[in-house]
RNA sequence: GCUGCUAUAGUGUAGUCCGGCCAAUCAUGCGGGCCUUUCACGCCCGCGACUGGGGUUCGAAUCCCCAUAGCAGCACCA
């Protein structure tokens, strides 16, 4: 009974309900090819899928190819790379350059309706009077000339620049962005990739025409698209269709990387970034390649929300998703950065075995064979330090001549190194390690492991007292590695 | 400039629609402690916010107004 009464301020940890979604919904993620998807197309992409998860119904890609400027060749395969890693369910795919005779069929009918024009007066001519709240001649010639006119641009009478069919909204609407906005035009150059065509039609008709043939009840956009809806409905309107349930998220900003495909195209082109996944990226193969689990991408961003606010997007809580998930399946290494070699004086040769993972005794131990030498982390051997313990193995005393050190065997008692408070470090048999380079955000960290994270090559474990890295490569000279997080 | 949207701790988020149970939730971060043969994981304690000002009301994070700030759109991009 009590229990009712309080429920309003329990956290909410699900989306919110979507109008009208009782009977199942038909949702789209619809990504422009012109790279390989960031984290601000996931945002999109997983608040999407998860309603379609929620709700049941179709979850449509649509790649939305109809500006050849902006397509690049290589991302429609990009794209479907990125959405197979983050595994969201999509059940059909579109792709809008080959369904241009669609858009044109009805644009045709729109001109006969009287819901679109083809004006032929120069674009900043058109502008003027725009923004004066005036019609431009070509806004009430008959339909039959319309009709004529479109027919040019079809057969390509008409070039690029000469033409521009535009949707009849309403002239004296406030917002001067609502004003008889374009629908089509003639673009030459460049040819596009996949078709060849050069009437194009712009995103808020082959958008609107998208929605309404393949069903979609529900959008869920970036509010940097608000002003397209608006637009799109003026579409609906005209040809008397059912308008989907729109929701606008906030502006989402990532501190430090750059989410721009052309910033990070321009970056790449320059050397300034190795590549698509460079790690300094923000894209969805960056983070898989620095070891981010795609449930840790999709958690981080059903957190977020669907908000309105304007958020800054934030590593640590990624982190900390991924952290969940990769903690209990990583194992545990000895990574020794900055390697130096230390022989302990008086000790006979031990076998440690250390587990590979310390909350699951069943995965095993690994080997680590002392002979007389170690690899120790030279930056913890200073001269304030007199005695340590080499983690699974045994104490060592260290007597410092000036600058000097002298490294003992010191007893094998674990109590006795935690009496006097000695670290416990990791370190590596002197006789046998691999070199290894951990790259991170900021640069490089030299190194040495154990040889049996060759193992590991393409999985995330943890190197102790460091933090966690995707093995990245293996070959003769050693391992490269990611830096994951802490 | 015009049009519109938003405003809760360092970050994200719940609560706002339908005012009282909110001395404001949860997570992350940070500080401290415990546990531990990792500076990880786990556990415990703590820090930290309703943008400002008016108004309505017995009562405002919640409703109204103004201010301020941020964002978006005003493309033959999506």
């Amino acid at each position: 009974m009590y229990d009712a009464i309080y429920v309003k301020h329990e956290h909410r940890t699900v989306l919110p309900d979507l109008e009208s979604a009782e009977h199942g919904v038909v949702m789209r993620f619809a990504p422009n090819p012109s790279g390989p998807l960031h984290i601000g197309h996931a945002r999109a992409a997983v608040l999407n899928d998860a309603y379609v998860k929620q709700y049941g119904g179709r979850y449509i890609l649509r790649i939305e190819d109809t500006d050849p400027k902006r397509v690049d060749p290589k991302a429609y395969e990009m794209v479907k790379e990125d959405i197979g890693w983050l595994g969201l369910g999509i059940t059909e795919t579109v792709t809008q350059s080959e369904r241009l005779p669609l858009y044109y069929d009805l644009c045709r009918q729109l001109i006969e309706k009287g819901g679109a024009y083809v004006c032929t007066c120069d674009n900043e001519h058109f502008r003027e009077l725009k923004q004066a709240k005036t019609a431009c001649p070509c806004r009430d010639q008959p339909v039959e000339k319309n009709l004529n006119l479109w027919e040019k641009m079809l057969d390509h009478t008409l070039k690029e620049g000469e033409v521009t069919v535009r949707i009849r909204t309403d002239l004296n609407h406030p917002d001067p962005a609502m004003r008889d906005f374009p629908a089509f035009r003639i673009l030459d150059t460049p040819p596009h990739p996949k078709v060849k065509a050069h009437v194009y039609p712009l995103m808020n008709f082959s958008v609107v025409a998208d929605d309404h043939l393949l069903g979609v009840t529900h959008v869920i956009r970036g509010k940097d698209h608000i002003a397209n809806t608006r637009r799109q409905r003026y579409i609906y309107d005209h040809f008397g269709w059912k308008v989907p349930v729109y929701r606008h998220y906030g502006r989402m900003g990532i501190e430090g990387v750059v989410l721009s495909t052309s910033q990070m195209r321009l970056g790449i082109n320059e050397g300034k970034f190795t590549g698509w996944d460079d790690i300094r990226l923000g894209t969805l193969r960056a983070l898989a390649r620095r070891g981010i689990s795609p449930d840790a991408v999709k958690n981080a961003v059903l957190a977020i929300g669907i908000g309105d606010t304007d958020i800054s997007f934030s590593w640590d809580n990624l982190y900390a998703e991924n952290k969940k998930i990769v903690d209990p399946v990583a194992n545990r290494y000895f990574f020794v950065p900055d390697p130096v070699t230390a022989q302990i004086d008086g000790a006979k040769p031990h076998t440690a075995h250390a587990m590979l993972h310390p909350g699951d005794a069943a995965r095993g131990t690994r080997t680590l064979a002392f002979e007389g030498t170690v690899l120790l982390p030279g930056r913890e051997i200073t001269p304030d330090v007199t005695m340590i313990r080499l983690k699974d193995l045994f104490n060592v005393k260290i007597t410092w001549n000036g600058s000097i050190p002298t490294f003992s065997y010191a007893g094998d008692s674990l109590a006795e190194a935690r009496a006097t408070k000695a670290h416990i470090i990791q370190w590596l048999p002197g006789q046998e390690s691999v070199h290894c380079t951990i790259l991170t955000q900021e640069g490089e960290m030299s190194g040495a492991c154990e040889p049996r994270v060759k193992e590991e090559l393409g999985k995330v474990v943890q190197f102790e007292r460091v933090g966690f890295v995707k093995i990245d490569a293996v070959d003769n000279d050693g391992v490269r590695a990611y830096f994951t997080h802490t």
